[in-house]
DNA sequence: TCTGGGGTCCTAGGACCC
DNA sequence: TCTGGGGTCCTAGGACCC
């Protein structure tokens, strides 16, 4: 028996940060730094960055003083751009190969069955160049018969420049030095828990994993520990997923740009809250049948602390942005205590199907001029921008908002925003 | 003294991912 | 002063059914 036809990983190379050099050639060779949402903390390095010792997750305000020191660029993250990005390098990709699966916003899993071994070194080598050619993004590719193994590869290209960009493991034999060297918490899908249980067995590397018995690791890591210890040893139990599944939940949660402690800055986050996750749902077609709102403190310093949250069920199913506004402020009302200064909130939507599969209740009939009013709405704010039209509840001021003092342009997706060449 | 057996469904919480 | 946001999957245990 074979094994399975080999998968590739491209993943972007520091993608969020390679995003800002596309269309700035002074980031070139400088430390540049991306800020997670309210500029709170590190989320993406270049090299230089890395090499100054700055961890992913760092608080920002920790990093000022090297900040100035070295003089690190530092942006403000910007999801449009790197939305836009991504979706420029999967079309690349695509014409590579029509088996993709879409990870995530930096990484593509690609089907390569058909290539002969020998020509997939080469193959690998030329979507790298054509992506970075056609996109001005650096990526890696990683090359195994299984997911795990995949990722496995990407990790060892990525961080060993002696392999070109390219890891390829999807001869057996090269296999194990390479798992020998690899530590078992850095394997996909092995987090800081299983990682400590694993060390009390002695399994240090990803090939001690791969010759774990898979009952014994099942009862330490459940089933999907199980998985991997077979993915290791070259048999697929994860598929690509060509289609992306139905979402089953959608949040909208964000971090206050100052603390709030009145009842009706809160309110007003959530109504903004509620309203995009409204649009998103009317974006996918799709209804809630659930609402979550919650609110709490900072959970890093030492103080008073309150965490509140309160669910409900939303009858009928609803994609209507007065309906989720009006049950997110009940949720935080209900949820509500005096005397905290609170620094997020957030409206979680559970139970999602499509628009056409949700029940119907026996003695309400769907009103059109619903529907109507909100595609109204989609329609008003797509065309002249966010926020045209709004929810009163929303508020005016929105004095809660977040940071973002170092944002890039939205080069690629707004007309004001593009890049101008100078003679 | 002594009280069945076999299911399904739902939710909360943990672990993990980028 | 100051620490992100948005997902998925799995399991245990409770509630409930006949």
């Amino acid at each position: 028996v074979g094994e399975p036809p080999p998968l590739a990983l491209i993943d972007g190379n520091n993608f969020y940060v390679s995003c800002e050099r596309a269309f700035d050639r002074k980031l070139e060779g400088v430390p540049v730094l991306v800020l997670s949402n309210n500029d709170g903390c590190a989320i993406a390095r270049s090299e230089e960055v890395k090499a100054l010792g700055v961890r992913m997750g760092e608080p920002a305000f920790k990093l000022r003083p090297l900040i100035e020191k070295h003089g690190v660029r530092v942006f403000s993250s910007n999801y449009v751009l790197y939305g836009d990005m991504s979706r420029r390098v999967n079309d690349v990709l695509n014409q590579f190969s029509p088996e993709a699966e879409v990870y995530s916003i930096d990484e593509t899993f690609l089907g390569l069955s058909g290539f002969a071994h020998k020509d997939l070194w080469d193959h690998a080598q030329d979507m790298r160049a054509t992506v970075r050619r056609w996109t001005g993004i650096p990526t890696c590719v990683g090359l195994g018969p299984t997911k795990t193994l995949a990722k496995l590869a990407n990790a060892v290209a990525k961080k060993n420049p002696v392999f070109g960009g390219v890891c390829d493991l999807t001869h057996p034999a090269v296999r194990g030095a390479v798992l020998r060297a690899f530590a078992v918490a850095d394997v996909w899908g092995v987090g800081a828990a299983t990682a400590r249980k694993l060390a009390g067995l002695s399994v240090t590397t990803a090939a001690a994993l791969r010759d774990l018995d898979p009952m014994l690791a099942r009862s330490l890591g459940t089933v999907v520990l199980e998985r991997i210890v077979r993915e290791l040893r070259g048999i697929a139990c994860l598929g690509l997923e060509h289609v992306p599944p139905t979402r089953k939940g959608l949040a909208v949660t964000r971090s206050f740009g100052a603390p709030v402690s009145g009842l009706g800055g809160v309110l007003e986050a959530v109504a903004t809250y509620a309203t995009r996750a409204g649009e998103k749902l009317r974006q996918h077609g799709l209804v809630a049948g659930q609402l979550c709102a919650f609110l709490h403190t900072n959970p890093h310093q030492p103080g008073p602390r309150y965490h509140g949250a309160r669910s409900t069920r939303l009858v009928p199913m609803s994609d209507d942005t007065r309906a989720l506004v009006a049950a997110a402020r009940r949720c935080i009302e209900a949820a509500w205590r005096d005397g905290f200064a609170y620094t997020k909130a957030g409206v979680i939507l559970d139970d999602l199907r499509r628009r056409e599969d949700a029940p119907r209740s026996l003695f309400e009939a769907p009103d059109p001029r619903a529907a109507a009013l909100m595609r109204a709405m989609d329609e008003l704010n797509a065309k002249h921008g966010r926020h045209t039209v709004f929810p009163a509840a929303m508020g005016i001021q929105r004095a809660w908002k977040q940071r973002a003092e170092h944002c890039s342009p939205r080069y690629t997706t707004r007309l004001s925003d593009l890049p101008v060449l100078r003679a």
